[in-house]
RNA sequence: GCUCCCAUAGCGCAGUGGAUAGCGCGUCGGUCUUCUAAACCGUAGGUCGCAGGUUCGAAUCCUGCUGGGGGCACCA
């Protein structure tokens, strides 16, 4: 399939520079000429407005500038008009033959509808979720976790070979805390006498998972496990954990290639060695204060033990960060830039990353660390959701996995749908806040504008459950009318939007494609009956062929959102 | 205080420097004996937070300000 701004803008540059050849227009550069959609319709179907930009260089009036290019623009299969209208746009008109025939070519591509080379022959990394196993997902990594898959798929619809990956660590205190509070649990459901802490004591975890995993402990282990200590609770709870995350993570059609490990870079000595690498490069140093201190830190800081510093401010960055605690551990941020470190060294083309906003801070840390590695950070990108509030009954929930207070993936699927659940969370600009408002989700479930992106596939699918007698082999395409050549316009455009949002990182532009595809359906399918007495057989023939080209792009659309395409709802 | 994100219709949000700023919900009024009415048609609703600047052209880019949220631990 064509992407026709490409198109459109390749007539162009030809028609400029035929009309500089002819002595039409004077010499100058040539721009990055865009082609797009107008907002019109009576504007045309693509519209450019070079000539505007042209006019300075050039020293001439817009609309002659416009005039000429017209004048010399080449012929195309798939351009039946070019217009000039002030003050200097140049519109083009789609040959409605050649639309006609896109039907045929919209089935024929089927699942592989707009499937890009951008990315053929290259290997793109998405690493996101990459939650801790120390609790069930809870809404705010659900954003991250739809946003990650989301990416992935589009960029394997642009070419790319994908992999997804999730990091996690399970050692350190949290994981400790959590063997703790099993082991506490566990105590508890033996009916021994332990003490709970209170719903404030930060080393506990509150949620009811860990009261089910004590019960499964019991059945599988007895009372074997009294005298130990927290170790093999935390193992216990670790991989209970993890099968429940992926569990949940399935239901919204998502998994991960690869499961890398922190410990591994400990394992390996990677996390020593680039310690190493930054200091020979200078940019540790000890000292139990950081460097430029005010008066007021260093007065507090007068009695730590010295800690190793990396100069980040050496790269921008406002202060500089501990890298090895006075203890001799190193803290989270020595780790995750040999994690950086490792990704680029495997020779990814592309690495996304999946933050939430509050990572922010890290993530420029461990920018500067590559850097200070003389590691080329460009490929990795950063993509950074801003916060998820849950709103229920009208009020802020707070999320804390700790205190247990959660609103978990699994409750929000239970409540509404997977597809509705990935459909909220990612029509939304990343940069924008987003509070879920549950008991909207719930209620309005039936006017969730994911039923009605899906319900244009049910429609459809609605029509050949009723027409299996009819074959729309050989259609006669020509006596479509114009309401189906304007949903084929708009089908055409999801090539740009798909090429868009994987060369930006932008997945929610297709949820709001999807939607705008769907209202462009549905008026359509109201007039443009297939099974009425006053529409002849071949009429009728052409549209069931119309309506197979329909159901191929809801069907693409919906899976590159990740979302099912149903039959029947 | 430093820093990141946001501010567009009553509410929730799109908007890639271009033509008359859009969508959903909600308002009001219509449409099912015909393939799913989870739909359609019509209606009302705007100082694009404020003030400057850049540009032929600014919701969009720059500066400042105001308001809301996040981050600024030898936690992850």
């Amino acid at each position: 399939m064509k992407l026709l701004p490409k198109e459109h803008a390749n007539l162009v540059e030809q028609a400029i520079r035929a009309a500089q050849a002819a002595g039409d227009l004077p010499a100058f550069d040539i721009p990055e000429i865009e082609v797009r959609p107008p907002k019109r319709p009576e504007q045309g179907d693509y519209a450019a407005s070079v000539a505007l930009q042209l006019a300075k260089p050039a020293k001439l009036n817009p609309f002659h500038i416009a005039t000429q290019i017209a004048h010399h623009m080449p012929a195309a299969d798939f351009v039946s008009a070019v217009e000039v209208l002030h003050p200097g746009f140049i519109n083009f008109r789609l040959n409605p033959e050649w639309l006609k025939a896109q039907v045929d070519s919209i089935i024929t591509e089927g699942e592989n509808l707009f499937q890009l080379d951008l990315g053929v022959g290259k290997r793109a990394q998405v690493e996101f979720v990459s939650a801790n196993p120390t609790g069930p997902l809870h809404v705010g990594r659900s954003r991250g976790a739809i946003v990650g898959d989301s990416i992935a798929r589009i960029l394997e619809a642009t070419g790319y070979s994908v992999e997804r990956e999730y990091y996690f660590n399970n050692a350190g205190v949290q994981m400790t805390n959590l063997g703790n509070s099993l082991r506490l649990r566990y105590l508890e459901a033996l009916g021994m006498p332990v003490e709970i802490p209170g719903a404030d004591d930060k080393t506990f975890y509150h949620g009811d998972y860990l009261r089910d995993f004590a019960k499964q402990l019991i059945a599988e282990k007895r009372n074997t496990l009294v005298e130990e200590d927290w170790l093999p609770f935390k193992e216990y709870a670790e991989v209970k954990m993890f099968e429940i995350i992926r569990t949940t993570l399935k239901r919204v059609n998502i998994h991960h290639e690869v499961f890398f490990n922190e410990n591994s870079l400990y394992d390996s000595g990677a996390v020593w060695k680039i310690l190493e690498a930054l200091e020979k490069g200078g940019y540790v140093y000890e000292s139990n204060i950081r460097e430029n201190a005010d008066e007021e830190e260093r007065e507090k800081a007068k009695n730590y033990a010295p800690a190793k510093w990396f100069r980040s401010t050496t790269f921008g960055d406002k202060e500089d960060r501990v890298v090895v605690k006075s203890d001799g551990n190193p803290t989270y941020t020595l780790p995750d830039i040999a994690y950086h470190a490792n990704k680029i060294e495997r020779g990814f083309d592309l690495l996304v990353n999946i933050l939430g906003a509050d990572h922010f801070t890290q993530h420029q840390v461990v920018k500067y660390g590559i850097q200070a590695l003389n590691m080329d950070s460009s490929k990795i990108h950063v993509i950074l959701v801003q916060l998820v509030r849950m709103i229920k009954d009208g009020e802020v929930q707070k999320i804390s996995t700790r205190a247990g207070a959660i609103e978990t993936l699994d409750d929000l699927i239970d409540q509404t749908s997977a597809d509705a659940v990935r459909y909220i969370l990612l029509a939304r600009s990343p940069d924008s806040h987003l509070d879920f408002d549950l008991d909207a989700a719930v209620a309005q479930t039936n006017e969730n504008p994911v039923y009605y992106i899906q319900n244009a596939h049910v429609r459809c699918a609605g029509i050949f459950r009723q027409t299996s007698d009819i074959s729309d082999d050989g259609a006669d395409l020509s006596l479509l009318g114009d309401a189906e050549m304007t949903f084929i316009r708009k089908a055409l455009e999801l090539g740009d939007v798909l090429e868009f949002s994987a060369v930006n990182l932008e997945p929610h532009k297709i949820a709001f494609y999807a939607h705008e595809l769907a209202s462009v359906f549905h008026p359509i399918y109201d007039n443009v009956r297939v099974l009425s007495t006053d529409v002849s057989p071949d009429l009728a023939k052409a549209r069931l062929r119309f309506y197979r080209a329909a159901q191929v792009v809801f069907k693409r659309v919906l899976n590159l959102m990740g979302m099912t395409a149903p039959e029947v709802m």
